[in-house]
Formats: structure tokens, C-alpha cells, sequence
DNA sequence: ATAAACTCCGTATATGGGTACGGAGTCAAG
DNA sequence: CTTGACTCCGTACCCATATACGGAGTTTAT
């Protein structure tokens, strides 16, 4: 059982986000059994890495949450909703890529541009 | 010359938007020769695009101000700010990989899983 | 010469994701 | 039993990136 900030400390966040992600529903409330202070289980630690995963992946906090949804209805629903994800995953991935050979032909260009001025990626922006 | 909302119009912005970046001093404010309206040169649409394509990969405001900055000096700088942007980007597309990798496998298990009952992706959900 | 459309400016609001504050209650060590 | 660390809660504030509002002045078209 972990108290709110040895939670937070474990999960390399602060206290005040794990309150904010319970206000967000992302994570329930637990049950406060002494004087109200709150105890978590192992579970809450792998909800809140789970969370700081996905959010590092590009998941924003409401899409986070359905995916968190997930495991309430029969394996179907889930696999369905998995899928959706997986296609939105699939889709970020490609962005990304792009992205990244944008960057990486932009470098290279830089590399193999002889003078220190006219930077080839200042020029590629200038339309 | 443009008028603030040929401007905006042009670089397929709002209005608004302009005098933000104004304010955030990513562009300069005009000279306003007349009553006081901004007469905007082909240069700051140039600067507008700019914005935009440097937003479209990736970069924050923050970035460009300093990108923009660059853009007089030295080719060595920018490039090394865009490879700091390049490993984040190699960074995010590994562990999407990743995700995605897992979240295949969990569909696929999802198929081959014979009961509507203790769904495979539930379960992983729930450690 | 008047109305519509545009612009000015400051300020407020929105959204996402937190972070901080402050007073009151509580727990643990000495 | 006191002291210091921790926790409670509500609320306010922060940053980024805009977007909207409103009243007053200006330009343009008819």
C-alpha cells in the first residue's frame, strides 16, 4: 500500500497529478480507510505508469481514458476499441515517419552544404 | 501589401492569430504608415509560412523564435537543433512501435481466445 | 453621406495538462 | 504531548496556443 506522495514518488510524478488524475476519472479514488488519508494498491502505480506510457506515445488524457474504458465491456467491445486504437497508432507512426525524413534529408543537406550560411533547413522553410 | 486580414488570409490564419505572434514577438510589427492599420510586406507572409511548415514539423513557437534567430547566422546551430528534434522523433516512433507491436498481439489473442470470458487485453489491463 | 466592412486595442475565454496555495486535520518519532 | 511531516480539500494559477468580445475609430462602396 502506498500513501499519495510514496505513489506519486514511484511513479515519478507529483502529488498534486495523481489527485488531478482522479478528478479526471483516470484513476478511482481509493478507498480512504483510517482518517481519509488515501491507500493505494500496486495497481494505481501500474494504472499511473500505464498513463505516463501512453501519454509519452502522443495520447492525450481523454484518449488515455478509453483506452482505459476498455476493460469494461466483453473481449468483442475491447478488441474492437483495441483495434480503433491500433488504427490511430498506425496513423501516428506514419506522421511521425514522415517527419522524421523530413528532418533526416534536411540534416543531410546541411551536412553536405559547403558554406556556413544559406542553412539549407532555413532555407527549406522560407517558402 | 496586405492588410492584417489579407495577411491572415493568405498564410491561412486567423486574424487574431497575427497579432498573437505579434505579441509573441515572432513577427514584427508593421510600420503603420496612415491611420494607424498594419501594411504587412510579402516578407512577413513569408515569415507567417514559415511559421506554419516549422509548426507542421514539430516544432514549438518557443523553437522557431529561436529558429528565426538562426536564420541569419550559422548552418551548425540549426542542425543541431533539429537533430535534437530528430531523436525525440526516433524516441516517440520506437516505442510506438512498440505499442503497436503489443497491441497486434492482443488482438490476435483476442481471436484466438475461445470464451467471451477473461478477454486477453483485460487481462493485460490488469496487472 | 451613410452603411457595411475592416481595424485598432486590451482583455477575456478556451483547452490541455498540470502546479501551487493555504488552512485544517492527522500520523509518527522523540 | 509536542513537533514536523504528511494529507485533506477547494480553488487559483501556470504555460502554450490560440480564439473571441466589445467599443471605438477608419476605409470603402454605393
Amino acid at each position: 500500500m502506498y500513501t499519495i506522495s510514496k505513489l506519486a514518488k514511484e511513479a515519478n510524478v507529483g502529488v498534486e497529478t495523481i489527485r488531478f488524475y482522479e478528478r479526471k476519472g483516470l484513476l478511482k479514488q481509493p478507498i480512504k480507510p483510517m482518517q481519509g488519508y488515501r491507500q493505494y494498491t500496486e495497481q494505481a502505480l501500474s494504472r499511473v505508469l500505464f498513463i505516463k506510457r501512453a501519454q509519452y506515445l502522443g495520447f492525450t488524457l481523454a484518449e488515455i481514458s478509453s483506452l482505459l474504458r476498455l476493460s469494461g465491456g466483453n473481449c468483442e467491445d475491447v478488441q474492437q476499441l483495441a483495434e480503433q486504437k491500433l488504427a490511430v497508432i498506425e496513423g501516428k507512426l506514419r506522421d511521425l515517419l514522415n517527419l522524421k525524413d523530413s528532418l533526416v534529408s534536411l540534416i543531410s543537406d546541411c551536412k553536405t552544404n559547403p558554406s556556413d550560411k544559406d542553412c539549407p533547413i532555413i532555407q527549406s522553410l522560407q517558402p
